[in-house]
DNA sequence: TAGCGAATAGTCGATATCGACTATCTTCGA
DNA sequence: TCGAAGATAGTCGATATCGACTATTCGCTA
């Protein structure tokens, strides 16, 4: 059948966490939303049942055994394979290997900047370089914060890793809200004449 | 009815589009191929049908006509209308001013780190660090080249964006790889004891 | 000139994401 | 002790993305 591969970032969280011990769909939710998973994963607690029957029927997971309290829906505990081990691990080993081409909104909206009045475009850039300011100082707090609680580094890399990138947008952002507002001839002169 | 907003990056690029003239779907499609417009928004030629189906059906586009050739399918020309323009402008505008949470999956990954060897991180590393640095050259060869053949540069600044974004994430693969390799105690005990 | 590969112009079904909605249970004040 | 707020534990349908597949037409060559 045309199953296809299971090509969902949840999916590698879910047999993470699997990995330590067998829990049903609902307890990993709280267990992501406690450890703020939603901060470097897009993460949705109606995604994980699907996420879940997709592994099981792939058989990279097992159902365990199910209970049920009350009247409520009976849930199902789920333990990780043998072959949901293997492929937790291969494809960390190539999400980490290669970069995959990523397509930020801002990027597609820079493609289509010249449809915008040049004189609109420094104050909404602007905006933007007070809302990434903000992220910024935040991450940074944050990362000092759990840093002192005692959490270890393995467990902050990703949130090191979007400050970086916050700083290297907000960095680009400034130099070409700089170029429009000082240079703007630098950037041709399509755009001016465009907007007459 | 439940219809909820396009809130989709190709329906922008469509409408940009047809802010120049009226076009059928297929004839945009080719546009964006001949502009290379793929490397800065997400984009499958399959997607445009849904996507101009739904801008029609809110009323941000509209059937012109249609013709046909030979048993071929009709293909129906849409232009843009009054509601459609202002969408556009909005959207573009919202788009820059406001940075929206993005998800790359190396992040997601780097959130999952400890469930793969330590020794085993920094060669993967290494393979990530030599795809980006290609990426690198790449953009600023193309950049340098299109520049010479006078594109104008408000036509490149995703190009540069991405160049950015890229460089960015280089240096910081660099440094933790260097970090796992030369001080791996600054990262925690965890992650070594819990691989033995 | 028969026919074969490539380009043309899409359709279809699966997967992925999203947010609204439902129904049950717990808690706590009036 | 009644009932309403909020937490619990999901379902459902729409949207978005993806890649395989189909069917027609064109260009070229054996």
């Amino acid at each position: 059948m045309g199953a296809m591969p299971v090509q969902n970032p949840l999916a590698l969280v879910v047999l993470a966490y699997l990995t330590q011990e067998p829990m049903h769909p609902y307890q990993i939710g709280q267990l992501l939303k406690e450890r703020n998973v939603g901060a470097s994963v897009k993460f949705r607690p109606s995604s994980l049942y699907m996420v879940v029957d997709q592994l099981s029927r792939d058989g990279y997971i097992e159902a365990r055994d199910s209970s049920r309290a009350g009247r409520r829906p009976e849930r199902t505990t789920y333990a990780i394979t043998g072959s949901g081990r293997a492929e937790l691990r291969e494809r960390l080993a190539a999400l980490i290997a290669t970069p995959d081409e990523e397509f930020p909104r801002f990027r597609s909206a820079l493609s289509l900047l010249v449809a915008l009045p040049p004189e609109d475009v420094p104050p909404l850039l602007r905006k933007r370089e007070s809302s990434l300011q903000e992220d910024v100082d935040e991450i940074r707090d944050r990362l000092a914060r759990v840093r002192g609680e005692g959490v270890e580094r393995v467990f902050l890399l990703e949130h090191e890793h979007r400050l970086a990138l916050c700083e290297a947008e907000l960095a680009y952002v400034r130099r070409i809200r700089d170029l429009i507002e000082n240079d703007p001839d630098s950037l041709g002169d399509f755009w001016r004449d465009f907007h007459r």
